[in-house]
DNA sequence: CGCGGGTTTGAATCATGTCAAGTTAAGTGG
DNA sequence: CCACTTAACTTGACATGATTCAAACCCGCG
């Protein structure tokens, strides 16, 4: 390996980065890290771009640094569903399978930090503490998708929407206190994403949006930027 | 600890145990199973029996030896949402969260073999393997979490009838050949567990139970007993 | 100015839910 | 062995929420 970089410090591109702070990267020694700078590569995708697709060949992982992904899976009809979104700091990527379920792709500008499977694969090996990290992720993974079924499965049109509005509102909340009680943020979704997310038609999203306009739940500026003066009447419009 | 019996033997009651063989505990060698042993408890619970509260303390996980365990949440007005169903040897649990988010209830006879939290979580640290095994469980339960996504938000009644039926007659199949084109095996779930599980009402499931039995998709023999003549024409049902 | 993507709105249709009877099958006790 | 009960399931008629199809709108951009 190399010789001129201190081994104790951590490498430039990790010093201001969120996965080095909050992501995988923080369960990982300065030795590791600069073995996995050494094949990591740093890049920025706009909004749209597809990341993975469905039965690919994964040969990459990444952090998620900035920005939103969708996960989606497809009918052979072309029916769409979106499973999940991916925020920062998080890992993107499907250790122990070489092929992709599903779709990703970015729902905004987003910046990656990639590395090869294998680099990953073998530092999983080494270091239980990101073993242990990936698999915490993957449980919360599956909370949140055990959420939305119960989401698709039993709620209304106009629940749906509010749950997923308030999805965002919790997320974009610059760690802002908790109890915070009103939101603002930008959705970072079109109609079509939001109605693929729910299993429902851009129609209903529509009909629905403006319902709770209506109703003084929620302000809707330039249609993608979201107010929400009170959240706890929100929360119950979601039905929980 | 006590000295009569070899350590480098399998316990006794684990020498003809499914979650021996192909369960979680595969990864453990005979000191640990030994340990493990000491504090475990093998019970057996009828059909309709609660496992697991939501909201409620979690002190114990166990292995599930054989029957089939649904896991289900709950909204405040009572309507509910079935999110996963374990077959054996699944490892029934969610490490690293003191309270459980969801209700585990035996949709059948169900045999567990059961070990308090401390236990295992001890034994994930030391050991690798172990902590690999959940991980790769909880990575399983993910995918399938995000393929019943799909087919909550996307699909027909019909086809959602028709995607639960494919699956039970995948894991009845008695691992026999996975080539096989027909498959008969009883379903383990009432009409309002599948009503839970697939967002729809009794009545739904009912019609269209019989709908893909007078198109001779499928025979029912006394309510339970469900026989597919060809697992083609259900896949095709199923809108794969 | 007009063009196109994303969005909203309206009216008609359809799938699924709701409500209400029945049916079947399995006890249970006389 | 025969009522009687009960739970699970089926079937029918009707109501309704969501989709479909069609049209209009809005807004940034060439």
């Amino acid at each position: 390996m190399r010789r001129d970089i201190p081994k104790d410090a951590v490498p430039m591109l990790c010093a201001s980065c969120e996965g080095r702070n909050k992501g995988i990267c923080s369960t990982l020694d300065c030795h590791q890290l600069h073995e996995l700078v050494r094949s990591s590569r740093k890049s920025a995708v706009e909004g749209g771009a597809a990341l993975l697709g469905e039965a690919e060949r994964i040969d990459r992982y990444a952090n998620i640094l900035s920005g939103v992904v969708k996960l989606t899976k497809t009918l052979s009809d072309g029916r769409q569903q979106i499973v999940g979104h991916q925020f920062a700091p998080d890992f993107l990527g499907r250790p122990f399978r070489a092929e992709s379920q599903l779709n990703a792709e970015a729902a905004t500008e987003v910046v990656l930090c990639s590395f090869p499977r294998e680099a990953i694969e073998r530092m999983m090996q080494e270091s239980p503490e990101l073993e242990r990290r990936l698999y915490k992720q993957a449980l919360d993974e599956l909370d949140e998708a055990r959420d939305w079924m119960v989401t698709l499965g039993r709620k209304t049109a106009s629940e749906k929407i509010a749950s997923l509005l308030l999805m965002f509102a919790r997320h974009a909340e610059p760690s802002g206190k908790a109890g915070r009680n009103f939101a603002r943020f930008d959705l970072p979704l079109t109609r079509a994403d939001i109605a693929d997310f729910l299993g429902l038609t851009i129609e209903t999203v529509s009909r629905q949006l403006t319902r709770l306009r209506n109703d003084k739940i929620i302000c809707i500026e330039n249609n993608r930027l979201i107010i929400v003066p009170d959240l706890r009447r929100l929360n119950a419009r979601a039905g929980n």
